[in-house]
Parts: structure tokens; C-alpha cells; sequence
DNA sequence: TGCTAGCACTCATTAACTCCGACTGCTAAC
DNA sequence: GTTAGCAGTCGGAGTTAATGAGTGCTAGCA
């Protein structure tokens, strides 16, 4: 793009990708005049159109088609709402959404849950949710629960409740005071930190010679742990999938196996959202490459509570989606999801 | 069927069920003499066909074409594999399946689910297990752990492990000896139970003057076990979903579509299974009508452990699958997963 | 110089038609 | 009861023609 377009282009333009979002079919330089530029003709039109083409924004299927957007008019034409402020949601929209976070949900990934059906049922686009949070979950607490038969319960507390418990055997049985003094141990290395912190920990350094007799369970403690961290970083949720089918984008059998292979796969969400940094507020991408989901574009906007990203939630298009919609909506989701996030934070 | 076919009739209606299932296309005459029986002539299977078509049994698409079978050959087919014996696995198969099940899995959920996955790859349908145990689980023992600002950790210790967890608020703190009481308490009324029987479970008759003063935490507890129950029984694992697009039945998107939405909600998935009662060892059904799945068959197998029935698990595929392998993997998982869960009984 | 009206041209889409070949059903002979 | 042979049926593939949506270009106008 070495020079600005004309303000004419970027009308057209923008009417052009209108359209297109609407119908799916290419785009004629007599539907841009009739609703766009009555002003002018359509065949001035269509020497801009031809101009467009040129400069790579437009593409002609075939010699007596219209236009259809390229990438770089999808950029633009986002760009342009971000600048401009989304399409706002109509009362009913934000009566729904208001309603559907009435009831409460504890647990952080009852709520991305939630916000992943909420915006995937306004937006009516497949959508997802991702909680980075994982490893700055605060270790409050390790409890330990003798069972029957020589087991104890390990039970790990944290600020978002019991992230796991699990029952393991003590070589020898539970003698007296044995419970008492792991706990206390088990706290003084573990308690306060953060899980994240323990990943590569080295056990060896934090021991004692005291506390080496106990060295069986803390190996467990870690080993619960790091499972835990290996589980929930990132963890993925994904609403109505079978939305992309609806759109004729993915109205062959061969794509749409390969959109789902991909979306139900929660590794290879996550793959797909890499690379956004936790900075950005809203991240457009289309039409990305080889991840087995071209033909799309994918929007997430990141969620905080106080300054701390806890997570990013998004939907998952075809290239000529209702940016409008989807960006108001997700803005939306922002703010309400501050206010369930902050909230919750509170009563605990 | 009034009448029993001729051995002819039969192996005729064999073979095009065979040669049917093995290419989805409508199977000739021609096609039935030079595989099956070059002793007669084709006119003579004609003739013979067209007695079957009169019968019921199969049907021509249009005039000039080959016949394909209705539900009835299906049926006898399968009554055929099912009284002959199914087909063997071969030897890569067996290795597969048991180097599947080499590591130890040690929850019901996490064998369920192994299971799915082997049956599925194995057989290149979509598969699902589903454990019906549910209401049969034994309740061992119910913990109290006494955490911070007043709030107890209820668990609930069964035969299959702790089920469930949650933190409650104890009304006006926890006072000394509270714990150990109430502990007594609950596992006077609960202990030794199935959580089955509590489901409309009347607390009044059971509680007395003293435990009365309990009462927050009995309901807490009985709360608790009966979300258990509602989600627990009839737990759903679908393994494979995608795989159904792949057979030409599916290859349009409405068709695969409906498919997915059924398959991926667990509650259709419990109900489609509605109606097989536990003492069938294996359960075919071709065809349901107004399920959303028709165009489909279902085959079940019933799971045991000693002489209880643990779950089902089964595929589901379209109506001209490979019956005869299938069932043969039904039938060796069957043994298999008999011996995994009845070790793991012993485990414990 | 920029815009527009008008026209010739292009090309996807659809419908109508034909041809081919895969099967069957029937019949007459064995 | 079986079979060879043949006429008849019908779907599918390929061909052609008609349609119409939409463009690019050009000549004339402001």
C-alpha cells in the first residue's frame, strides 16, 4: 500500500465489503451505486472498481462477475470500525447477555463457558474462549486427610478452590503426628506461590534433611501440580462448532470435516490464537494459512480483571463476517465479563 | 415374514448384503453369480431377487439398476453373524487393542473413554461408551475437613473414589467437636448406601431430635450427592464423530450436520440407547426413525463386571457397515475391558 | 479532465437433448 | 426349474443453445 486511497476508493470500497457481508456473492458496480452512490454512475464505478483491482484491494471470480473483497479490503474495512467505533447492540442483546450472567457461576471455567455460548448464540458464529490464567493460580493452602487403609487425601486449595485432589499411599502407614508435620512442611514450601513458579522446580534445593523423611509425598504434591498446570493453561472452550456449517463457505462436506478436526481439537485452538500478545485488546486475523482454517477469520479480544489478562475469548468466521456485530458484541462481553470477573473476585 | 426363505433366498440375500455393504452401490444379479454362485445363471438370481423384492426385503432404485437391501436383509444378516459367530480380529488388531490398555487407567471415566477411542479406530465408525453405573456407586465414606473463616470441606469418599468436593459455610463458625460429630452423623445415615437410593430421599424420617441440629449439613451433603447422581449417570464419551463423514451417506452438510448436532449431545446420545435393556449382550438396530440419526445403525454391547452391568459401548455407523467386524470388536472388548475393570476391583 | 450513456463482448448458469450402458423382465427353448 | 437371448427402461455424462448478469471501452458532454 505505498499510497492512500482516494476517499472515493475507500467508499467504495467499504460499500463494496458491505455488500459482500450481506450476500456472498460478488459485488456489481450497479449494487454499490443503487446503495451506496446514487450520485454518481455506476459506470464511474466501475473504472474505481477497476482501479482496486490493480492495486490488489478486489478480485474478479470471472470476466462478467462483480467484485469480490481481498484481504487487504477486509483490513481496511476492519480497520475502519475499530476506528470508528463498532455497530452497537440492540436492547434485546444486551437484555440477553445480562440475563444469561444472572445466575452465578463459580468456577472460572464455568464462566468462559459461558461467555463462549453467549457469544457464539448473539454473534451466531463459532466461538471460543481461552483462560491463560493457569499458572498465576495462588497456592493458599495443602491439606492432608488421612483415609482407611495407610491412603491420605492430597487436597490443594487455591484462590480459585480445590484445583485437585488425590488420594496416594504412605509407605508404612500414617503414624501419629505424621499428618500434622507434612502439612506443616508441605505449607512452608508450597503455600503463597504462585503454580506456575513450580514447573521446573528443583525439590532437592528447597529440602532439608529434616524434612527428607517426607520426601515421598512431596514428590506427589509436585507431581499434582505440574499436572495441573499441564491441563489448565490454556484452557479451551469452544461453542457451536456446527455454526460454520451454516454458512455456504463451508457448504462442502471435505471443508467442513477439516474446519471441525481443527476447532475440536484444543491444542490447535490454542496453536491458532499463539502469537497474540497479551497486550492487544482486539485481534483481527484473516484468512490465516495453513492452519487448516483458511477461508476464515478469526477475532478475540482479551479479558481482564484489574490489569491482569485472565484470558481471551473470540469467534471464528468466514473472511466476510459481520465485523460489525462481532466486535460490538466481544466489546460487550468486555465489560460484562469485568464486571463478573471483579465481582467474583470480591466474594472470596 | 410368514413364511421361511429358501436356502437359496438366503444366501442370495447374504451375499448382496455383502457385496452391498462392501461398495455402497446397488448390487447387480450379475454381480451376485460371479462372486457368490457361478453354479446358476444370473436370470435365475433375477428371478429370485425379484421374489425378495416382492418379500420386502430388498429394493431397486429405479428400473434399470441393481437392488439394495431394506432393513429386513439387514436384520437376517446380522442374526446370521450373530448365530455363526462374528468375524475373527485379525492379530495386528488384538496387539492394537491390548497395547491400548497396557497403561493403567484408574478411573471408570478414563477406561469409558479409552474404550471409545479403541472401538472407533479400530472399526472406522463413530463410537460411544456410556456408563451406567451411575446410581450403583457405593457410598464408603463422607469426610469433613475444616478449612478457614468457618467453611468446611465436605467429601464424599466412594468405591470408585471421591466424587465429589465442595466447601460449605458452617452457620455461626466451627465450634470445637463440631467436626467429629457431625462426621458421625452423616455416616450414620449415609455411609454404606448406593447413591441411587437417596435420590428422592426423604431426610425428616431419617433425622432425629439430635442430629436435627445438623440439619444445614445434611441437606448440604444429600444436595451434593444428588448433583452427582444427575450428572453422573449415563455418562456420555463419543469418540470419532468425524469419521462418519466420511461414508458417502453423510456427504452432504445438512445430512452430516444433523448427524453431529445428535451425536454431540450427550442427552440424545443417553436416549438413542433408551430402550436396550441390561440383560442384552448386544443390541443391533438399524434404521431408528425420528432420532435425527436414521440412515444409521446401532450397535451396542452391555459391559460387565461380575454379573453387574457397568455400561454399554457401541458404534454407530451407517446402515451398510461391517457388521461382521463390528461386532467382532464388540465381542473382544468385551473380554478385554472385563479383565481391566475386573483387575482394577481387585486394586482397590 | 472527469463523468456518463450506450453498446459490444464475455462467461457462468441452466435447460433441453442425445447417447451410452448397466440392468432388468420376459419369453421361448431346453 | 433353468437358461440364453433380447427388448425395454432409466440414470448419468456430454453437447449445445439460450439467457442474462456484468464488464470494458468509446464517444460525447460539462
Amino acid at each position: 500500500m505505498s499510497k492512500e486511497l482516494s476517499e472515493r476508493k475507500k467508499k467504495i470500497l467499504h460499500a463494496l465489503v458491505d455488500v459482500y457481508i450481506a450476500t456472498g456473492q460478488p459485488v456489481s458496480s450497479a449494487d454499490i451505486q443503487k446503495g451506496y452512490m446514487p450520485e454518481v454512475s455506476s459506470a464511474t464505478i466501475r473504472a474505481e472498481l477497476s482501479a482496486l483491482e490493480a492495486l490488489g484491494y478486489v478480485d474478479q471470480p470471472h470476466t462478467s462477475a462483480g467484485r469480490i473483497p481481498l484481504k487487504p479490503a477486509y483490513q481496511l474495512y476492519v480497520g475502519d470500525i475499530e476506528h470508528n467505533g463498532a455497530g452497537a447492540l440492540t436492547d434485546e442483546e444486551t437484555a440477553f447477555i445480562r440475563k444469561k450472567f444472572a445466575d452465578k457461576l463459580s468456577e472460572v471455567r464455568d464462566i468462559s463457558k459461558r461467555a463462549a455460548e453467549i457469544i457464539s448464540d448473539v454473534t451466531n458464529y463459532t466461538s471460543f474462549a481461552v483462560s491463560s490464567r493457569g499458572g498465576n493460580v495462588m497456592l493458599d493452602e495443602i491439606k492432608l486427610v488421612p483415609l482407611k487403609d495407610g491412603k491420605v487425601l492430597v487436597l490443594i486449595v487455591t484462590d480459585e478452590g480445590i484445583i485437585a485432589d488425590k488420594t496416594i499411599d504412605v509407605e508404612g502407614g500414617v503414624k501419629h503426628g505424621y499428618i500434622e508435620t507434612a502439612t506443616r512442611m508441605l505449607n512452608n514450601v508450597f503455600a503463597g506461590r504462585r503454580v506456575g513458579e513450580l514447573e521446573g522446580m528443583d525439590l532437592d534445593s528447597e529440602l532439608t534433611a529434616e524434612t527428607d523423611a517426607f520426601r515421598d509425598i512431596f514428590d506427589a504434591v509436585l507431581a499434582i501440580i505440574q499436572t495441573y498446570v499441564a491441563e489448565h493453561t490454556d484452557d479451551v472452550v469452544v461453542e457451536g462448532a456446527l455454526k460454520m456449517l451454516d454458512y455456504p463457505e463451508y457448504n462442502n462436506v471435505e471443508d467442513a470435516k477439516n474446519f471441525l478436526a481443527v476447532i475440536s481439537d484444543h491444542d490447535s485452538v490454542s496453536e491458532l490464537l499463539a502469537g497474540d500478545e497479551d497486550s492487544i485488546e482486539f485481534s483481527v486475523r484473516i484468512g490465516k494459512e495453513d492452519s487448516g482454517v483458511d477461508k476464515c477469520a478469526i477475532i478475540t479480544a482479551a479479558y481482564k480483571v484489574g490489569d491482569e489478562v485472565v484470558g481471551r475469548a473470540g469467534v471464528i468466521g468466514p473472511e466476510r463476517m459481520d465485523y460489525k456485530k462481532v466486535i460490538g458484541v466481544l466489546d460487550y462481553m468486555k465489560k460484562a465479563l469485568g464486571t463478573v470477573l471483579d465481582n467474583d473476585k470480591e466474594d472470596e
